[in-house]
DNA sequence: TTACTAGGTGAATCATCAA
DNA sequence: CTTGATGATTCACCTAGTA
């Protein structure tokens, strides 16, 4: 990057190593064995030393950034604190952190966390007065007509788009999805920019900026990563105005759990239901379980319980008291449903 | 927080200043104006100002949270770097970053930027070896059956939750909702346990332990704050009993050898048993062990043996023949827990 | 040609206890 | 400290093969 001009660049996107820093094996309930990130790139000896590789990479990005250029990095928790840190030390500054929330995680095997679902991106500008690109309508048209919001829904890499050696293993342990670097480049550069990319690997980003008309840089150390690269966008033919469509992404239908009436406030723990014909009841506990004498589970494995049914829809089942009579509990379901709408 | 004995706490919930450095006013379309936060406790000179104030409450956290207690934080992109790296740098281990996705954020009115419609918190303990609680299948329960996911759709404190001034103005500029810490209360710690919150504010950890059967001790430094905090607890009930329990782990169930079934003659020696597909099958002797061709041992090493693999859980991958069809042997390990439980 | 099933897989800091 | 035994644990998606 050093060989650049200074303040020549329009957008930088980086995708550093994460430095995941991971224990022994791990296998799946079904005995297959995770295949993890132990790449040689991504081992640092101290946090220290990752620490002053940032400090780095990062200096000699900001150097070549135009001064209303546009910044992005992307990590996870075990780096992307330190990231934001050294960014904000460097005088970059933070314009919005972006969560990239995964349609598809991998789930956590041993049960011992939250599933880890997303990860994190940053888009800062060099300086607090830099007035960068920001297509605002753009991104407000891809996302239903309201504005796009600081969390990203979309899938993980994988199928056709997921680079393969000839061996069928994949290209790259981490390849990026298309799609976020559509949003990206999309919202923050206009056609005929350029776009540097100091960890290129598999040339996602690259790719998209040809398909978008965008010229851009990217460096690379692994050979094997550069090959796959260029045969990769060799293929791809770069769009003209009205060419590049944008796929929104879509929204299922929200799935609404009976524990969130508990957490919204909407019900509380210790709440007597009723069957219909009040022959059954069940008490609410505070993870939003059902207990009725020794049946315990959900509303709809408790249901079918006492009743002797192979299946039971306990929202129509089960029933609350208010001052107007026995309530179906779907009641409150269809108010929770209005605020996850609205939060599109 | 130094008065209070060292690894004394089983969880911590902070929500310290954000340092927000917000510019001039803002005003939404209509020409009114947003309500930011302004107070005095978010005012810090520098950045440098900011870390260290942040580095000095958190090594006091830091004394109190027993070796397996649970550290939890919550900020925005403005503080969460700073928070996060100086987290790691004091020796605490990320166990997650979790994403607060609010159904309702407040919109970005001047069209500059992406809706800021997350927050970011961090739940962490003292060291790497560290076992905190973790209600995990209370957690998928919460979550419709599946896993519990790294990000959290809910809403922001708003309506009758949102306590008010007799003026009618918020009583607190950043009063976090109470689903938030049900969910971080629920999923790490127990009935009984001690939590402490650093920055209390207006009391929303407070009235959620309460309310689930957790002590808390709470700090604050303004006095109008502590007015409204104890007047909202005061009111509150707690749970009790089945009310505040969740579906227990099955790590905590006691563990239950193969051959007490044989003693308490469940199952008798002779007996054939057969993997779910019949495939395998196996015959059990008189002191518990199996016999399967060439292979003898435990009912895991020999469901291990028969597949070829590394490990197994012989409880449900072995059947025996009843009436009903072919049934886990993990049923009647249920029965001697059932035993165990009625004879304390 | 369509429908269904079986199998594979993804940036993962992924168990606990006794000997 | 290591080693071994017990036994707990997965979601959404895609592809290839079969019916």
């Amino acid at each position: 990057m050093n060989a650049l001009p200074e303040d020549s660049v329009d957008l930088i996107f980086a995708d550093p190593p994460y430095n995941l820093q991971l224990g022994g094996d791990l296998s799946r309930p079904d005995n297959s064995v995770v295949n993890g990130v132990t790449e040689d790139w991504d081992q640092f000896d101290t946090m220290d030393a990752y620490d002053l590789f940032t400090h780095d990479w990062m200096k000699a990005a900001r150097r070549i950034l135009k001064p209303n250029g546009s910044f992005w990095v992307i990590g996870s928790y075990h780096n992307i604190f330190r990231v934001g840190t050294i960014l904000q030390d460097q005088q970059f500054w933070v314009q919005n952190d972006i969560i990239w929330r995964k349609t598809n995680p991998m789930p956590n095997f041993r049960g011992t966390r939250f599933t880890n679902a997303h990860e994190t991106l940053i888009w800062a500008t060099k300086t607090e007065d830099a007035r960068p690109t920001f297509h605002y309508d753009a991104m407000k048209m891809m996302n239903d007509g309201v504005q796009m919001r600081s969390d990203w829904t979309l899938p993980i890499c994988t199928g056709l788009e997921r680079l393969k050696k000839k061996s069928g293993e994949k290209a790259h342990p981490t390849q990026k999805p298309e799609s976020l670097l559509n949003r990206v480049i999309m919202a923050t550069s206009n056609p005929g920019d350029v776009i540097v990319d100091p960890f290129f690997g598999t040339g996602t980003t690259g790719a998209v900026a040809k398909k978008l008309g965008r010229d851009f840089i990217g460096f690379e150390m692994e050979e094997e990563y550069i090959i796959h690269a260029k045969r990769r966008i060799e293929k791809i033919t770069t769009g003209t105005g009205q060419a590049i469509a944008v796929t929104p992404s879509k929204r299922s239908a929200p799935k609404v759990a009976f524990p969130t009436l508990l957490e919204r406030g909407l019900i509380n723990p210790g709440t007597m239901l009723y069957s219909s014909n009040s022959e059954h009841r069940a008490q609410v506990r505070a993870d939003g379980s059902l207990i009725s004498g020794k049946h315990t589970g959900s509303i709809h494995q408790v249901g079918a319980s006492v009743q002797g049914a192979p299946s039971c829809n306990g929202w129509t089942f089960w029933h609350f008291q208010t001052p107007q009579g026995p309530t179906q509990i779907d009641a409150l379901r269809s108010i929770v449903r209005q605020q996850m709408a609205e939060a599109v």
